[in-house]
DNA sequence: AAACTTAGTGTAAAAATTACACTTTGAAAA
DNA sequence: TTTTCAAAGTGTAATTTTTACACTAAGTTT
């Protein structure tokens, strides 16, 4: 399983859902993971060594893959964090001297931020799924190894991103209200956002193609849906346009 | 001299410098700097592989400080570059096989990008020093490696930096005119700023102390002095603020 | 029928951005 | 010493963008 993974070199995914109401974080139960024979429930981000042929991203991806199933997601890069002392957590030397080959090799990690709708895509219990949660950002506690500060990069790439380029729609149905896609920027921003000149300035951007359906059983007047028409934007994104 | 080095990652810098006309990168001759007995006229970044204790940013600084004899310089991550492929060019197998212990290692490098000015900074000429050049940067061509994958990162790095911290001052002598700071900004930006709007600009942030200080000696106007308030801007800078 | 919940809408004031051209000053050249 | 050259320095009006802010509409549940 490990015969052909480079002991240096790792990536790990901060990977964000998002269910209607609260961004939420994947995480991985380590000890139920790896099938420890040491109490340990620590929460990590889901991560691996790297193979030794494999590409970044490529790596991330398999990660990924083996969580959720789901093969083609947004993926990006957060940078690499390697600092010597990543590793030298107590708990983390138990973990690292019960399951690698080489518990003293230096690892530098590489990690990467993706998203994913929450409800469009159902994890699938294989592999590390098993030992898989979504929890709330705003309630993560400590992490394993460094992967607060990488959780901590990976929110504040996002919210960059976020600024540029219309990632929120992956975090979204095909279809959805204004109103799903105000709380979800809300949320990320953590901030208070204007409603209506929210909705006044996604709607100028043209990005948002109205349809003729409209939510169904809610208890209020249900909302008209939209859904983001990429090549529209992949046209003006050419040059400097800032998307929100 | 590789003794503790780490076989599978390397950092790499892109240092900017700027000699009051034109955006400038240091490039290091390879054939000089590491004495091959094989002709090799590719020039690449600075880059060393990592220590095995070392730190990231100290493996880029301490390649830096062997280049410039600079100590504390502004330096920043852009990302880790892991293709499989990102050192398989037949010259670069060529300078691996004559410069590694291990030239068939998986090698992930980590960039950064560093900022210098020209003048302060003296290039001392020890060590790698004596093989390094100060390229234009509208004039870079073909570089070893991946480098110029990593330089186009790093340049897109810098411009983001740009719009949110006063990292041109860093370029800059202490003291500079707002023509000086004008030519930086446009020449990195690559474009048309108007210069009555961006002096009004640069003013109006409040990060600017005019001095009683005049240009000597050019055959024209002398122009006023400015210095950058560091302290006024971090106090400012600390929420959302946009800087240019 | 009343109450509840979210959808959906407009405006006016303030701030920021843009486009744009002439005068000033000192040094160098004539 | 006068002229010329090169960059310094300066202001305004029009446009666009941003912000703050509150009520009516529509469907569901009680």
């Amino acid at each position: 399983m490990h015969s052909q993974s480079n002991p240096n070199v790792s990536v790990d995914c901060v990977v964000f859902g998002f269910d209607g109401a609260d961004l939420k974080v994947l995480l991985v139960e380590r000890e139920g993971r790896d099938n420890l024979n040491i109490a340990d429930d620590t929460l990590v981000l889901p991560g691996d060594l790297i193979n030794d042929k494999e590409d970044l991203a490529a790596a991330a991806s398999r990660v990924l893959q083996n969580l959720t199933g789901i093969q083609k997601i947004f993926l990006e890069q957060i940078g690499a964090f390697g600092s010597p002392h990543r590793l030298t957590k107590q708990k983390d030397r138990v973990w690292l001297e019960a399951i690698r080959l080489n518990p003293e090799a230096r690892v530098i990690t590489v990690g990467f931020f993706a998203l994913i709708n929450i409800k469009n895509y159902k994890i699938k219990p294989a592999g590390f799924a098993k030992h898989v949660i979504w929890e709330d950002y705003k309630s993560v506690g400590e992490l394993g190894f460094d992967h607060n500060e990488i959780l901590e990069a990976g929110i504040h790439k996002l919210r960059d991103r976020l600024y540029r380029e219309p990632v929120g729609f992956e975090l979204l149905p095909e279809r959805f209200s204004l109103h799903q896609l105000y709380t979800l920027y809300n949320e990320i921003m953590g901030g208070e956002i204007d409603r209506r000149n929210f909705r006044r300035r996604m709607l100028k951007t043209g990005f948002l193609k109205e349809t003729d359906e409209y939510q169904a059983g809610v208890p209020h007047k249900p909302a008209r849906l939209y859904e983001f028409v990429r090549e529209e934007f992949e046209n003006i994104s050419k040059n400097n346009f800032k998307f929100y």
